[in-house]
DNA sequence: GCAAAATAACTTGTGCACAATCTATTTCAG
DNA sequence: CTGAAATAGATTGTGCACAAGTTATTTTGC
């Protein structure tokens, strides 16, 4: 084994293009591998509290967003997570098993379905503002850096977004 | 379906503690949605790029840590990217299979396996250095901004990671 | 040296995420 | 009103991500 580091370039200076080229790989590096591995990482440190509550944390994001405006078709709220009815469809359909929501055709178009939250979904909210409270809290940040982190954030998901479009 | 914004505390004022606890929870004020959401992004920006080269997003991660250090065991690429072998078993066996590795027992250690890139394999870098700018380019940051914001997510991911390791 | 503990990787089963396809319903053209 | 196009979900198959459990090898205690 190589030893670590793989400092094929060190003190780079007058480095030829190639090698440029390829050290832009490392993967300390990569602002899509730390925004990749800081996902793993919040997922990671949501499922032990979200256990609990018998939630995985895309059905916690799917909550999240009934609590906030609940009676939406499958495909508002696919708009809103980003997420197709081919991920929705057999997550929801595991939310009502747990007699967390319901599923209901839409009376006025029989194409769309309503998601609308049981009792029980509604009263899981409030112990939900405790998991992510916890959460928050290990983040170590100011909720002023929470903010500016997740504007961020939310930029760079919208350029990027903007790219598939235009393809 | 209710209007858009699901504006039921305008003006927040003088809302009661309930109102605000709840009201932390939505969706456009979350630290952990538009993490989410921008790790999607990003894996949709380079699927389609990746695709001409045969490879998942996972995949390309994988490959990244190769390039920049080969003939690694398992468990240390999945030390370096943050996955265990449950992962990593089966995705470097389609590796193998598209001939881009090989997987070969550790001669000291016989529980150890080996992955090494063969020639095909060294020879995607060229490629992928071209789809990482691509994508960067179409992030719209200065390599300062990109820079500065992947320093942030380590940071955060290390934070979260610190809280699992104490649990 | 040998049984027990530890370790590295593999396997199995669940739940996303997504492409591609299918079904049922609605809308549109004529 | 009728057939075609469009739309909303559901279904199927692939590949992660991970927990739990298995197998094979190495290390440790005696």
């Amino acid at each position: 084994m190589r030893k670590k580091g793989g400092g094929s370039n060190l003190g780079a200076g007058a480095g030829s293009l190639r090698l440029e080229g390829t050290d832009s790989l490392r993967l300390d590096r990569q602002l899509c591998f730390s925004l990749y591995s800081a996902q793993l990482a919040m997922t990671r440190a949501y499922r032990p509290l979200l256990e609990k509550l018998g939630l995985t944390y895309p059905q916690y994001l799917v909550l999240l967003a009934l609590w906030e405006r609940d009676a939406e078709t499958v495909s508002a709220i696919g708009e809103r997570l980003c997420l197709d009815s081919g991920t929705l469809t057999p997550l929801l359909i595991r939310l009502q098993e747990r007699h967390l929501v319901r599923r209901e055709r839409g009376p006025q178009d029989g194409r769309q379905v309503l998601i609308h939250l049981t009792a029980a979904g509604r009263s899981l909210e409030e112990r939900a503002v405790g998991v992510r409270r916890r959460v928050m809290d290990s983040t170590g940040l100011s909720p002023r850096g929470l903010d500016d982190l997740k504007t961020q954030l939310v930029g760079l998901r919208i350029r990027l977004s903007a790219v598939e479009a235009a393809a």
